[in-house]
DNA sequence: ATCGCATGATTAATCGTTTAATCATGCGAT
DNA sequence: ATCGCATGATTAAACGATTAATCATGCGAT
């Protein structure tokens, strides 16, 4: 709807001058003098103008709108990632337009192309498991993981799975088991490779992929973590705190407590890590900081690029593609049965310590 | 940006017609010939023809957009909302642009002039915990609960209570806790409500604030509910699915099996409610139904308006504002020790009966 | 034969902003 | 005194669609 508020004309008339003058006080393009930009400034600002975002984007081809797709909107990151989003790109003065595809893959290109019928000066892609972008018409974010080709930013998927890592080793864990959902994912495969490169002499890792599991047994069905535990594994490195979660209320339901017989560590920091019981030790990324430098990335090369060329380009680069992940030491894993801990500084990064229930 | 296809005035040239008839023919609104109708639509198809919304707004007064505020979108609901809202919207050929609070309630405010200052022709807004929504310049639809004045749709809460209710009851349960986290949010008002609403004679329920005890105890502190199981209550009844988490680990942490010496229900079949063990009873609401409802009525508020006047208006309201909610039978909650089940029809809706891990 | 009218299409104005091109003015240098 | 130039502001065109007003045409009725 059109705003009821003060067209660029009338601050013209209150003032005498032209509507071009305004224009250019605004936006300090023109010749204006700068006492003229003080007084126009003074009354739009008076009179609470706000541009008309419908005239501009006619005028300049520029919307002043991002458009976020995750192709897997059900993914209980959503609202860290749109949040960050969103931040990043108000205060870039830019609004987001977010198109799901409910998490069908053919849905995907119809949402971007939804987006992208609106106008939308840019794209942020949060892609599902691999999935290569094709050349959409306008400039295009990729988060996905550093490994990933075409990756604009990410967190550090492979260092953090190594801070996970090395916690696990520090407190004494050498058989570990890491469970994820499906190694088609470029994130789940470098975390679970960040992980595994941890352990090597004397120590064992195995992986257990529940999406191939439940198709043969159904969704929801126990992973058998009560027999791993029996087969000696005294850690569950699961690749996010949604599997962390089912882990650890599987191995609780079995009478195996958690973290005195298994360990369980989690990714992400979902809502929930802190508020079970046991809180869960969990890697988070740091999303405002991975938001902010692929906002900037596309703002950059939204200004940089000439609105009229249809250009089909690659994804956007930043200069910082890899942003570190932050462990978070919590409960849910501690030293193994008969294992003394080894006190090693564990990470470069310093962990951040959080209680369950400090006061 | 802009579009690269094609403007109106090329398929307006390519036919040899004016540009006037094109778009009277695509809108269906002056006087064209059919088969003009037939060839410019034709024609239009072939080149791919979008029309710039620039343009349209700029003329129309209307934008296409609604916006959708969720102040508190780090709720894990957020998803399933966003997902929703998204999908009725866009087959109503809106876009939907998001604006975050971050659980702020001075910053929702901006988050809602961000909006209206991009010219959005309606508003979704979720608010949070009872937050009238003051007048804003552009058709609202508000999604709270039914008995909150001003509501347009919501889930039927309490009727969602009281389903949860009477499973517990036919189960056997006759001292119940409630858990919720705040009571001054009208939903778990609603929901707590309509739990304790079932149980009249010779039963007991009390109900737990979390946030309250948070306040004392520090976040994440223990719930106590192992004293509660010491004291009689056989069934937690908690008013979302991330207090049924909560409550679960703690009880499985203190040695207590849960369905067996404890039932545990949630709200809102958030996506771990699945493969969590036990699997998690829970009630789920229609989402899709009440963002096709609410949609609805702001597309028809925005089509009934004037789009140059600066109505104040209270929130839009739709024919159907109540949209029952549907109990999901999992195996979090079960007959209670030394009680048999009573074998009645429990709810007028058919309940969802879901197993934890069938083939 | 003429008027009125319905039909189908065109003209031109408009939405609000940006921006290139133009214009007026005063001042310093020749 | 005149030219050139810098400065500050104005004019006017443009973006792409919509729509009220207008125009041309043919046909039936008087």
């Amino acid at each position: 709807m059109a705003r009821s508020g003060p067209k660029l004309t009338r601050i013209a008339r209150t003032l005498g001058v032209s509507a071009a003058t305004v224009s250019n006080a605004l936006s300090g393009k023109g010749r204006v003098s700068a006492e003229m930009v003080e007084k126009i400034r003074a009354t739009a600002a008076e009179l609470g103008y706000v541009p008309s975002q419908a005239g501009r984007a006619l005028r300049t081809g520029r919307t002043g709108v991002l458009g976020l797709v995750l192709p897997d909107i059900a993914n209980p990151l959503f609202p860290q990632i749109a949040q960050a989003i969103e931040l990043a790109a108000s205060s870039s003065g830019y609004g987001v337009l977010i198109a799901d595809s409910r998490g069908d893959v053919s849905t995907q290109t119809k949402a971007i192309e939804r987006l992208i019928d609106r106008d939308v000066d840019g794209l942020v892609i949060v892609p599902r498991r691999g999935t290569r972008i094709a050349d959409v018409g306008c400039p295009v974010a990729v988060i996905d993981t550093p490994s990933t080709p075409g990756n604009t930013v990410a967190a550090d998927h492979w260092g953090g799975g190594r801070q996970i890592g090395e916690h696990l080793k520090a407190l004494g864990h050498r058989r570990v088991l890491i469970v994820g959902n499906n190694p088609a994912s470029n994130v789940q495969n470098d975390r679970a490779g960040g992980i595994r490169s941890v352990f090597g002499e004397g120590c064992h890792t195995d992986t257990l992929w529940i999406e191939p599991l439940e198709r043969m047994n159904g969704k929801g069905c126990p992973l058998g973590l009560a027999e791993k535990v029996a087969e000696g594994y005294t850690a569950f490195a699961c690749i996010s705190d949604l599997h962390a979660l089912r882990a650890l209320t599987e191995l609780q339901r079995a009478g195996i407590k958690v973290p005195e017989k298994a360990s369980v560590t989690g990714f992400d920091d979902l809502i929930w890590a802190p508020v079970i019981t046991p809180a869960l030790t969990t890697a988070r990324m740091d999303m405002t900081e991975i938001a902010a430098i692929a906002v900037a990335a596309l703002v950059k090369a939204i200004s940089e690029r000439d609105p009229t060329d249809p250009q089909i380009g690659a994804p956007v680069t930043a200069e910082t593609s890899k942003v570190p992940m932050h462990l978070v030491v919590r409960q849910s894993a501690a030293a193994p049965l008969g294992s003394q801990p080894i006190h090693t500084p564990t990470t470069a990064a310093t962990p951040v310590i959080e209680g369950g229930h400090q006061p």
